[in-house]
DNA sequence: ATATACTTTGAAAACGCTTTCAGAAAGCGT
DNA sequence: ACGCTTTCTGAAAGCGTTTTCAAAGTATAT
């Protein structure tokens, strides 16, 4: 019978191989050279007992958590498990772990949840923390990379997101240039980045064909399917004239999608319809959705790299914009229906 | 100028309100009842030290690490989000953290990723462990709840997953009340729980009506777009006759529909498609595509209240089925087109 | 008033590592 | 052979909590 309940220690691999705890250490971390011999009686008690060191214990002595966190709003969308896979095979791979955290607002916030005490650095998704809990870790130094949302004004916090200007601007050119005049934009979430810039793009693409703004074109979308489909049945009701939609996102034109059919107006002959992300659905439905390809993977593995550099005492890049391409199909008209 | 690097630690509360450390501990864990106005002193030098205990230290000393861990074999899909949500509130909100980790097989798995070491409990998705760690952790009485995967002969871990069986009896006795005869099966990975159990339903539902089950008639999917496209595509080029197809799951079904397209088959006129899992595009390709509703986040959040209640020295359930729902549209043929 | 039983408290010992410090051993030049 | 470096190595001091233990203070019972 066993008396020691928990597995090994340190000590256990110390006594084991002869040697003192210091050595043991020393051999895990290669922190300091260890002659050959005792180095390998090391690893076999290490081996033999199966020893893995308690990472509390690390942390404790080290002061490093040798973790990062991921802070998102939502976990709602079809791009985020690529995002969440771009992020967790670069940072496994670097060797750190990975906490995530999702702010709902209608979670009361008790204890700090995440930050200096429980990670080495923290990846931000779009508004998922509040300005002050920004500033404070910005205060203090603490290692972050902004996804999909510039910093407060003044702080120098690296931010990696899409090119989601030229994006919009592709988008609305392209419509424009093939015959359109009214287009519909649905905005995302208040205050979302993503939202703002495509908005500025629609504008500019507008602008460059002397079309005028009208903001009765302009409605909410969320970014939500449910949220696009009553906006867009709101101004149908209300007989605004359109003849094309820039849905904010893919998830959004699915709710564009979704009222059109059901006022009877045929996609594009009567209005085209374009979104914004290309999600794995997006060369799937009917009419097959012409929309922006975001590398949106590519943004998560690009943060980690950043947030490494800065972890590793390094500068990082204060702005990565990874490019957007468009993608054609034939929602928006240009092609043949099929 | 501070001198204190860091942030406050326990000592700094316990100078600030004149008690020892030990009054501190109580009274943030409320383990011990303390003098109320002692009590009152130690909450105002927390909050004015702004105090954040640290983690790694009360994992050390209480040998709890508050966390726990959920581990998965691939990100893929467009439940993950549904999925990673339920077990995420119900985990927060308990006061627990979660541990993401996705064992890719081909990445080399040096030291234990994720284990007793590093959380409270695990949460297993499909066969992302390999048996012989789950043996392991058996063994040692490691709290353990698997989703959408049975157990190791012999071993009493609880499991949650959906009624995949008559979900697949359900998909495939409506296909075959509506006529159909000839039902591609396609098969999810090699082992996955998930599949097998739909196999069986799609063959007791043949067996039912006396249809014999046919060999060539089965092809494999993989869950995935891409191979269910490309074992489609081999099936109708080696002539295969066939006038349905049960595609696995509803990513496959969307390979389905573009080789059908391809061979310019018409769904369903030509050949039915059935899906399973009723993901958020299901109902917005085109044609809609008839499928069983799996409550994935639901299963996220069952398989965290098991979790916790196991760690709470309770008992856990030893299996529990989420009700799986047919969601009739029109890629199955049987209401009209619109 | 006195003995007994709770309550509340602080000192100090873990928890399992990393890291500093200084000493021992080994290498080297002359 | 004798100092002087250069390598290795172990003892011990933390890291910041929780928790045990016993003491001190209070209340209750007789």
């Amino acid at each position: 019978m066993n008396s020691k309940p928990i597995s090994a220690t340190i000590s256990d691999v110390a006594a084991h191989a002869g040697v003192s705890i210091a050595t043991v250490s020393r051999v895990l971390n290669g922190t300091t050279p260890v002659q050959a011999e005792k180095a390998e009686r090391v690893k076999r008690a290490v081996a033999e007992l199966n020893f893995v060191p308690r990472p509390a214990a690390r942390t404790l002595a080290s002061r490093k958590t040798n973790t990062i966190g991921l802070v998102f709003s939502e976990i709602r969308g079809a791009f985020f498990p690529h995002l969440l896979k771009g992020i967790e095979s670069q940072l496994h791979e670097a060797g750190y772990e990975l906490l995530v955290y999702s702010t709902h607002s209608d979670r009361p916030i008790k204890r700090k949840p995440i930050g200096e005490h429980n990670t080495d650095g923290l990846l931000v998704f779009t508004t998922s923390l509040d300005k002050e809990e920004i500033a404070r870790l910005y205060q203090i130094n603490f290692p972050i990379i902004l996804m999909h949302e510039t910093p407060p004004a003044g702080m120098d916090i690296p931010v990696i997101t899409v090119e989601n200007k030229d994006g919009a601007v592709m988008l609305v050119d392209h419509l424009i240039t093939h015959g359109r005049r009214r287009i519909v934009f649905l905005r995302g979430p208040d205050g979302h980045e993503d939202s703002q810039w495509r908005e500025r793009g629609y504008r500019e693409a507008l602008a460059a064909h002397d079309i005028p703004f009208d903001e009765t074109l302009v409605s909410s979308g969320e970014f939500d399917q449910e949220t696009a489909y009553q906006s867009l049945k709101k101004l149908i009701h209300n007989g605004v004239d359109f003849d094309a939609v820039f849905a904010g996102d893919d998830d959004a034109a699915i709710g564009v999608y979704r009222a059109l059919k059901e006022a009877n107006r045929l996609i594009p002959d009567d209005v085209a319809v374009v979104g914004f992300d290309d999600v794995d659905f997006a060369g799937y439905i009917s009419p097959p959705l012409t929309t922006v390809r975001a590398p949106i993977e590519e943004v998560g593995r690009e943060a980690v790299r950043q947030l490494l550099s800065l972890l590793n005492g390094e500068q990082a890049q204060s702005l990565v914009l990874k490019r957007t391409e468009l993608v054609i199909r034939e929602s928006c008209g240009c092609l043949k229906h099929s």
